[in-house]
DNA sequence: GCAGCAAATGTTATCGATATCTTGATATCG
DNA sequence: CGATATCAAGATATCGATAACATTTGCTGC
């Protein structure tokens, strides 16, 4: 800035000011400044800027990432709401500072502006640990009192998918999923709460992974132990797909014998054979919203946490 | 840093070299001031260390990003290399600064020290633009002699292909998917090529969409047009999920009639119905070369452009 | 006892941009 | 016509860290 300013003999605030279209200077003199900029293929120093204006336009996304093959693929759920995320920030002028949790120590965090917490990070220590950076934060999960945050209702999934085996006469369905994690936590709620209306009490079989050879196991299992069930409400499509397949190996007909349902209502779900039943959440507006309250808190806008709908997408499970 | 040297009666310098373990300063001043700068809660800015030190020990990732709901999940490879990416940066000690393509005009990425690109920004055009930012830049995709390029090897990919069908007797394959794409023109190039060795010319049919339906359609418009083939090359699992489905549907078993081999080998490949063969890449891998190299770069080391095999995952179809 | 040297710490300048406060020139008005 | 308002541009200080150079202190050896 300093050698523009000597080129076109004017002083190095003219040259700022001129750059960031500042009316205190005039147009003649801002634009010409600013071809000159152009031409000798002037670039603003971030650092400085970000050092003199302290702030960084930055904003950290901090995701809990396993690199496994199968991992990241069967669990992409924190990366599709990046999607969302980069969207709404980018549009603010804002950028993305990907890290996962072992790197979240790096420098780099603390220069944000603002945090959003993806994933299992939502669990309680690891949150707290952020909490301490002291800085605009969001975190997507399940709602708790502690943080804004950001998630599906999950418990509204529960209770849809409650019903909607209700309404088909089953009256022994069965909760696959991981309970200890708060998102699904709320899903089993909102199951047995809805099915205890109509004096249902479902199984729950608890799996912590959410592979299909981990939804083939819990159907292997519960056949096993000759557990009569008519219906399982799996927490990921891909545990349903996994109970699927194995329940035709077993000899059950789906949805004839036992009905299913997914969730997260993959594009695969729809083409799988047959049709897999669904609750769908809406990513892309889910990380819109996280990366808008991040944005209105760093704007010194007091926010709360929010709840988005889900929707249960009927096909032939 | 100055209040710091306030309170502990030394200068900011001695504090600065403390806090980065110099052995300039004595090891008990420096464990002291550490551990008064921890009880402080003192936070290191950096935007005013980058600015000294004329680095932001960050690295852009720059990603061709659609929002809709499908795309994301659909094509969601430049996420999953973000995996390998992210961790190999970490352990250096560097940032991931993650922005679509219309946001990488923001200030921020010209700050980076090096950048990455993935999906479709190996278009040429896009890719200049980004050169002219003069910083240490590898890019996924097909290689060209103009950029360092990390990449699967594609023209394998299609001559591994080409080779199973001939293996399987099949002598009217057809490939599809969309040429103009230079990593699908690869693989279109080895499958032709493995084939012509055999007297084996394919038929092409040009999709642009990786989607199960555009897969099915594929076939769909085959049959209407009574071309005989019986093997087909989909260039991405959907494709060839899609197809499968249609070929059913018209009729045809698979892999008694058609032999189907996708592209990448999603975990859903394994327990689709039937089992899909499919050309598996290493996308681990492929992140943490790419991010080996930026470093590298950054490091003044000198690199070139690296090709990972690819493995043909033979199943039922 | 003092040159000479090493170890530990301090001083000053600097990275590149911008906020604040001035200054000088022109316009406006009674 | 002089006083004040308005506008354009400059001077200086500052953000927080670190590199380069400077200084102090303590010690060795002759």
């Amino acid at each position: 800035m300093a050698d523009l300013a000597k080129v076109a003999g004017v002083s190095k605030i003219t040259i700022s000011r001129a750059l960031s279209d500042s009316p205190l200077v005039q147009r003649e003199t801002r634009e010409r400044l600013q071809a000159l900029a152009h031409e000798l293929g002037y670039k603003l120093n971030v650092s400085a800027r970000n050092l003199r204006l302290r702030r960084s336009h930055t904003v950290a996304v901090i995701v809990e990432m396993k690199p496994s093959h199968d991992r990241t693929m069967l669990d992409p759920y924190p990366l599709i709401l990046l999607g969302g995320i980069s969207q709404e920030l980018t549009a603010h002028g804002y950028s993305v500072l990907l890290t996962t949790r072992q790197g979240a120590t790096a420098a780099a965090v603390q220069a944000a502006d603002g945090l959003i917490l993806l994933g299992q990070g939502s669990r309680q220590d690891a949150v707290r640990r952020f909490d301490k950076l002291g800085l605009p934060m969001v975190v997507w999960g399940a709602p708790g009192d502690e943080h804004i945050v950001v998630g599906s209702d999950n418990e509204q999934g529960g209770r849809v998918v409650a019903e909607h085996f209700i309404r088909l006469g089953r009256r022994n369905p069965v909760f696959v999923g991981n309970p200890n994690h708060p998102e699904i936590f709320e899903r089993l709620n909102g199951f047995v709460a809805a099915l205890a209306k109509h004096g249902v009490k479902p199984l729950l079989i608890r799996r912590d992974e959410f592979t299909l050879a981990s939804g083939g196991d819990a159907m292997h299992s519960l056949m096993d132990r000759g557990v009569p069930f008519d219906a399982v409400f799996a927490c990921s499509d891909l545990l349903a797909m996994g109970a699927i397949r194995a329940l035709n190996t077993l000899g059950c007909t789906v949805p004839g014998d036992v009905s299913v349902v997914g969730y997260d209502d993959m594009p695969l779900a729809a083409s799988f054979l047959p049709p897999l039943s669904s609750v769908r959440q809406d990513w892309q507006e889910g990380g819109t919203l996280l990366a808008r309250k991040v944005l209105a808190l760093i704007g010194d806008q007091p926010q709360q946490s929010e709840t988005l709908p889900v929707e249960l997408i009927v096909r032939e499970t």
